[in-house]
DNA sequence: GCCGTTTTCGGCCCGACTGTTTTCAGTCG
């Protein structure tokens, strides 16, 4: 997805959000947001358009391509200038607070003059919300609950925001370096990250640290020394530029990859072969000699290890499977014969089926799904009329792509009894559906048990999407007994999804490692309202793979054939 | 502010839950 669409994406979706704070037209700001998200999810880079062009996008008009183009010509958008004027940067902040909204978050700042997420927490602890209209003690707890789930996640990066960071910088560098890439969490694909580090082999580092330092996403630069330089982007993420001897570049991948725990467990093996591990290599206790430094697989090796892939370098019992022979054949992103949850713009999505469609087969996918929301997700208006013309559209275009089988599918709500949206005989007319929790997330542990039990007893339930319906830095994972959960769902043939969405990852990846004994298959699916979105499938790559996951385990690798008795589901 | 097989004005994503109220505003999906 071109970067300045996503630009443009935020200054919508800031402007809607900012109207809603001003007490704005809320049908105004509505509009901004679902620009937003039609240029965020537009094939073209919007950079590159005429006001003509812009007015293609759907849901940008005269007044919003006017403005985007006014972004690109003079830098800036003028009504949105005057309203950032209106509302301090932290009120805004503080609407990413769960349950705190516009209305109340212009409510503080006005009446108690708190502009920050900081000054609302010494409110409420001096006790100044007391007697507040619509701030009772219940709202204060969960004030807190919501501060305490953004400063525990809000510091962190999610995967997708810093693997993009991270490659624009390793582009920018890759002529100055021999050898350049990310390490640390990021490669190891953990859901967030605190901080980037990059990785660089040149013969010197001069060059390479200058330019890295004088990069446009620099805010300060927190250190510069011989080998490493840090620097704080104006969003406030810290990168780290570490430059190595070419030499050397294997033992420090190895190093700066971690994770800190895995990095442990391998010195001790080191330490009892009588050799040393450090960031410069594998080294001769006795005789000092370099043993192994050039590649990854030539340090593992010479510590008695297969090469470990990143993604299981948590000690989570990799050295031990490793030292037995034993580590997992992980599922990889070319191992994907096709995605299983998709939307399109019959629902929220912003593409057309057959835009959809398109970028399936482009993929080279020889199946996929589309699964649009079903009716008792209200706002999205569903319909048994809506479904079947879909299916009619759908099964008209299936002739157009030879290579690729076109699922028709839906995502099903899961009410709070662990009913779904559609009695059998219609569910019967789907080739496949997806059961979710979007609704009553609070449900006590015994409830949402047995509402998630009882969709996989759903003969026409296949897959559970976005299980626990988590979402990171926003909304905990709902509480129920995963065991059970895990165990009727292995025993009635229902798939448990790995959304791949970046801040859902939903299964994580310990929960992955769970429902695996139970002998539970997993489905890892894109969840795509948006043709770019097709591409974050390798998050859900990431968690499968932290998870142990191999092929054989994941549905959606399956060929057609052995997909379709599956999701028969014994019928 | 956008949109149109209800078409240039008058609608627009509907319903439920939570916590606050004492009949409802705010938030969420």
């Amino acid at each position: 997805m071109p970067r300045p669409n996503d630009e443009v994406a935020a200054l919508l979706r800031e402007q809607a959000e900012l109207i809603a704070i001003v007490g704005g037209d809320a049908f105004k700001a509505r509009v901004y947001e679902k620009a937003a998200r039609s240029v965020a999810g537009y094939q073209a880079d919007v950079s590159t358009l005429d006001i003509k062009g812009l007015r293609q996008i759907p849901n940008v008009g005269a007044s919003i391509a006017e403005k985007i183009l006014e972004r690109f010509q003079e830098g800036r958008i003028a009504e949105l200038e005057a309203l950032r004027e209106r509302v301090p940067a932290g009120v805004r902040r503080l609407m990413q607070i769960p349950t705190l909204g516009p209305k109340r978050a212009m409510m503080l700042y006005q009446d108690l003059d708190i502009a920050s997420v900081e000054q609302l927490s010494t409110a409420i602890g001096d006790g100044r919300l007391r007697g507040v209209r619509g701030f009772g003690p219940k709202t204060e707890q969960n004030l807190l609950a919501g501060i305490e789930l953004l400063r525990t996640a809000g510091q962190r990066l999610l995967a997708s925001a810093a693997l993009e960071l991270a490659e624009e910088l390793i582009a920018s560098l890759r002529p100055l370096a021999a050898r350049i890439a990310y390490a640390g969490s990021l490669r190891r694909m953990r859901e967030t990250v605190g901080d980037i580090d990059i990785l660089v082999a040149a013969e010197d580092s001069a060059p390479v640290m200058g330019a890295f330092a004088q990069h446009p996403v620099v805010g300060s630069v927190i250190a510069r020394g011989e080998t490493k330089t840090s620097i704080r982007t104006a969003t406030g993420t810290q990168v780290d530029l570490r430059v190595v001897p070419e030499q050397a570049w294997g033992a420090a991948m190895v190093y700066f990859t971690g994770s800190k725990e895995h990095n442990v467990r391998i010195r001790e093996i080191a330490v009892r072969k009588k050799l040393k591990l450090s960031e410069y290599g594998l080294f001769d206790v006795d005789s000092g000699e370099l043993l192994a430094a050039q590649t990854e697989e030539e340090v593992y090796g010479r510590l008695g290890l297969p090469w470990i892939p990143p993604t299981l370098r948590e000690d989570r019992g990799e050295v031990e499977a490793a030292l037995r022979g034993e580590l997992p054949e992980l599922v990889a992103e070319r191992d994907l014969r096709g995605d299983l949850h998709t939307h399109t713009d019959l629902t929220d999505g912003v593409a057309t089926l057959a835009e959809m469609l398109d970028a399936a087969a482009a993929r080279g996918y020889g199946y996929y799904a589309v699964t649009d929301h079903a009716p008792n997700l209200y706002m999205q208006r569903m319909s048994d009329q809506k479904m079947l013309a879909q299916r009619e559209q759908l099964r008209a275009l299936a002739d157009s792509y030879p290579k690729m089988a076109v699922l028709h599918g839906t995502e099903l709500n899961i009410d709070p009894e662990g009913e779904v949206d559609w009695p059998p005989e219609f569910l019967a007319g789907f080739d496949v559906c997806v059961a979710s929790v979007h609704s009553h997330f609070t449900q006590d542990e015994a409830a949402m048990t047995r509402r998630l039990v009882r969709a996989c007893e759903n003969p026409y339930v296949n897959i559970i999407g976005h299980p626990t319906a988590r979402m990171i830095g926003r909304r905990p994972p709902v509480e129920a007994d995963l065991d059970e959960f895990f165990r009727a769902a292995a025993g009635t043939g229902t798939a448990l999804e790995i959304n791949a969405y970046p801040d859902r990852r939903d299964l994580s990846d310990e929960h992955v490692l769970r429902a695996k004994r139970f002998g539970v298959k997993f489905a890892i699916d894109s969840d795509s309202h948006a043709v770019g979105h097709l591409d974050v499938m390798r998050y859900g790559i990431g968690t499968a793979q932290r998870g142990w996951l191999e092929a054989a385990d994941v549905i959606n690798t399956w060929p057609l054939r052995e997909l379709r008795a599956f999701l028969r589901k014994g019928r």
